[in-house]
DNA sequence: CTGAAAGCGCTAACAC
DNA sequence: GTGTTAGCGCTTTCAG
């Protein structure tokens, strides 16, 4: 016991025991065993993070937030990656909850009745990140994007154009996407108008494919003068594409993205977005459950909604 | 036991029983404990991985081919980060190591001997990606950055390039960079060149930094005919002022980075790059650590160095 | 095919 | 400040 102790930097140990435990345990070149702790404690410091997809940048972003967030704390982060499939979700959130993580980090608000019900089940903290667009389970960091597409519609209208084009990807199953789509048709509707075409894809969101569905919709539409794109990679490979035609963006015709990556504001030409707070939800969302694990620190938000700018 | 038995898949259990145990486990929401299972069992079923960054969508996409080699397995992958920092990866491992993971794979063959002892001291299999040079500690799968300069450079050089200009980040930390620096660096000596102008930063690899020095090296340097950039991100920000300069590329100065990403490749300049097979090192080093596991499979070839191709 | 016994390596609780 | 006892929820082993 005076070993464990010593080891945890728990109090109570004499000085000269914790030194000579440190120093036994170095020699002997002793690793700990945290499932007999946190076993024995019903205790762990893993932290469950599940999210649709890792070859979108966005998403290594928000773990890295995450990562960052919980640095210096001992936690340890577990992924699960559910390439946008509720019933992959619902294994991979399954699977975490038996390993009694500290807290859960959950993509989405939109899970399907049986997923709620599990992490509903649970008294660990579950934060839901990415869309304040519908019911938490417990707590969430994220925005709306009904308003996000909404407001850039607004934008587009207020600024004169009037021939919408909208390229999407992934819309079956990217629910996020399908929110911003709605939200930006509704404020068209309003104002009368309407998209004048759409190119929708299952593929996934590429730079390749931005290119190849920029110049379809570009040469069966030449009335456009707005592409509102599902996400920025789509809207980066509009931006090549026009480049390398030599088409005039925006005058000719402005090209919409979604989240404000790096590599499409610094862009040549101008493209517009949504910036997203990728590494601050992370973040926000490792400070929820480090907060809720203190106890007896002053309580946080454990609802937090950004309001993205548009760039 | 023959409920757990029955829920584990086991063999030897009546069909009957098998029902009746899945119907009320799903009644009572029954979830398993890892915890316990592991400790009991020996064997968990963690994957640690570590990586040095998740900014960079190398390492995001390493980790998706991981959670993809992995898929149906079972395994939970479990990842770290160590921002390029020998003493946080010394401490991440041994962190995961606490939990008895099934296997682990690690970034870089360069780790400190502690580090190093500390790998070597456990019996899981343990593999080291993204470099060839270098002893591994027991499985491999990467690739030779002192090549891939070397290679780089006398292609360039075989295409009449005689100038060369330098533009890295992060190389005091990034062992792979610096690796590639030299290959390149050692070729132009050994053609009896050199480079004209360098620009390293300490700052992390953005497109912004990659404008910003392209513009600052070729203000000073008019007469560099081709720039080196210690990776895409870089090259990028290269192409990107370019384009908005004027500048005529490849032909007044050719562009080179490093990874072969998607955003570079679809790029309306031309900028030459390595092909890095991210994904697949993650497959393999999952499938590496896969048939460790299994036994009884064939064995597996547990050093993998790809020759990474001049796109 | 099923069940009883023992124990994985730790920590909480309590005694001293 | 230190040590003893019991037990976390499983699985392994062995008996039947």
């Amino acid at each position: 016991m005076t070993a464990s102790r010593a080891l945890r930097g728990a109090a109570d140990v004499s000085e000269a025991n914790v030194e000579k435990v440190r120093k036994a345990a170095k020699e002997i070149g002793y690793v700990g065993n945290h499932l007999a702790g946190a076993l024995s404690s019903k205790r762990s410091n893993l932290i469950g993070t599940v999210i649709p997809s890792l070859t979108n940048i966005v998403f290594a972003e928000v773990l890295s937030g995450i990562s960052e967030g919980i640095e210096g704390s001992g936690l340890q982060p577990v992924f699960g990656i559910t390439d946008y499939d509720p019933e992959k979700e619902y294994e991979v959130i399954r699977n975490m909850l038996s390993w009694n993580p500290a807290g859960l980090i959950v993509t989405g608000v939109d899970q399907p009745p049986d997923t709620r019900r599990l992490l509903a089940s649970t008294d660990i903290p579950i934060v839901q990140i990415m869309d304040s667009d519908g019911d938490a389970v417990d707590a969430s960091v994220g925005f709306s994007h009904i308003t996000a597409g909404t407001e850039m519609a607004k934008t587009l209208i207020a600024q004169g154009r009037r021939n919408f084009g909208f390229i999407g990807s992934n819309l079956a199953k990217d629910t996020r996407a399908q929110k911003r789509f709605a939200g930006f048709e509704q404020a068209l509707t309003n104002a009368g108008l309407g998209f004048v075409a759409q190119e929708k894809t299952i593929a996934p969101s590429t730079i390749q494919t931005g290119m190849d569905l920029t110049s379809k919709i570009l040469s069966q539409h030449a009335e456009l003068d707005c592409i509102y794109y599902s996400n920025d990679d789509l809207a980066t490979g509009g931006a090549y594409h026009a480049l390398s035609a030599g088409i005039d963006v925006p005058n000719r015709v402005k090209l919409v993205g979604f989240n404000g990556l790096e590599l499409t504001q610094n862009l040549p030409v101008e493209v517009t977005s949504t910036l997203t707070p990728r590494l601050e939800i992370g973040r926000k969302a490792a400070a929820i459950i480090l907060a809720s694990l203190a106890k007896g620190t002053d309580p946080i938000d454990r609802h937090i909604s950004f309001t993205p700018k548009i760039v």
